[in-house]
DNA sequence: GGACTCCATGTGATTTTGTAACATTCGACG
DNA sequence: CGTCGAATGTTACAAAATCACATGGAGTCC
């Protein structure tokens, strides 16, 4: 349920705004995320079970991408299964669901920032503070599109990732330079 | 264990199209690969040595992506060390290079189909016959690259990677739907 | 109600992928 | 020759992911 309760300014307005460099409230990230994953499973038959519930609430809780193992460790704490199946199948799911996505080169997993919108994900990972925005991409409309039908190539899925500074490791940067 | 249909009339033309999918002059795409490398090496002070010239040259004899585990036994076979840092180490070569790159999705590795050429790599990789097909992207001047500068975002690299189901594997793919 | 089935979960063991650390070798250079 | 740095080789280990199998709970069918 998007309910903009937004303590500051300009909080992500839309569902195809970058979220996570931005300021925006956290509370209702989560309980946002959580609400419209319900629904979307009790509309799908999809059973939203306790880990899996747990784990979108971990992935929910940080901008940022999370390891399967950092996970198993987070469900153990909360009284889950200890080995790594719990975790990579509560992912599974999730990401199966498109409530969450992999970051393949961070081999890492991240909660999705615009759930229900139609899905081509591209994400902004800054290697410093390891902070992940996702945006929407549209891979098939520029060069790849047409490298894709120009070859005959099926596009089934894409998967882009791109590694950089965030504005406020950027920021940080800077004073290191000069100092 | 090469591709049947090698040596026929149209050697891919110029660096800017994909290949991997269309009938090109294979034994030259290794010959000029390893001979680019090696002038590339000379220009730039980089030592071209016997392990990443065959590591360059196993990557050359496919178009597929070779994971590091295969590398190693290549490399065990041609007489070099058999533990896993020595397939790493000349892999990390290779794609610091410029001579190959990974694929992220499959954590494996690839020839760079376009030496030279100032590199956005993107991949289309065929989910069948796991053939992949290096294109040339400009990920920033699409709506990744508007979303980053919206949100001062500072790109370094990108990963563009497609799954799906190349020309053949389409066929393939009917046929049996046929069948 | 009882048996059956499907799916989810828990667990142990293993495979696959990737690094750390350290000894050795070899060519460049004074 | 001595030494310095880069490259190689090897041992050991860490991290990421999967396999295989047992358990348990919610429906369904009779």
């Amino acid at each position: 349920m998007t309910s903009p309760e937004m303590t500051q300014e300009s909080a992500a307005a839309h569902p195809a705004e970058p979220i996570g460099f931005e300021r925006h409230d956290h509370a209702s990230c989560i309980a946002d995320g959580l609400a419209e994953a319900e629904a979307r499973c009790v509309a799908k038959g999809l059973r939203l079970t306790p880990v899996r519930r747990k784990a979108l609430e971990i992935l929910l809780q940080e901008h940022r991408a999370l390891g399967a193992y950092d996970m198993l460790d987070r469900l153990r704490a909360s009284g889950f299964g200890s080995q790594p199946p719990v975790a990579y199948r509560a992912l599974d799911f999730l990401v199966a669901g498109g409530f969450a996505h992999k970051i393949e080169c961070l081999n890492a997993f991240i909660a999705c920032a615009h759930p229900g919108a139609q899905h081509t994900p591209a994400f902004m990972i800054c290697r410093t503070c390891e902070a992940v925005a996702e945006a929407q991409a549209a891979p098939a409309r520029g060069s790849l599109g047409k490298a894709a039908r120009a070859s005959g190539f099926a596009i089934e899925r894409t998967v882009v990732e791109a590694e950089g500074l965030c504005p406020a490791c950027q920021d940080g940067a800077q004073d290191e330079a000069g100092a």
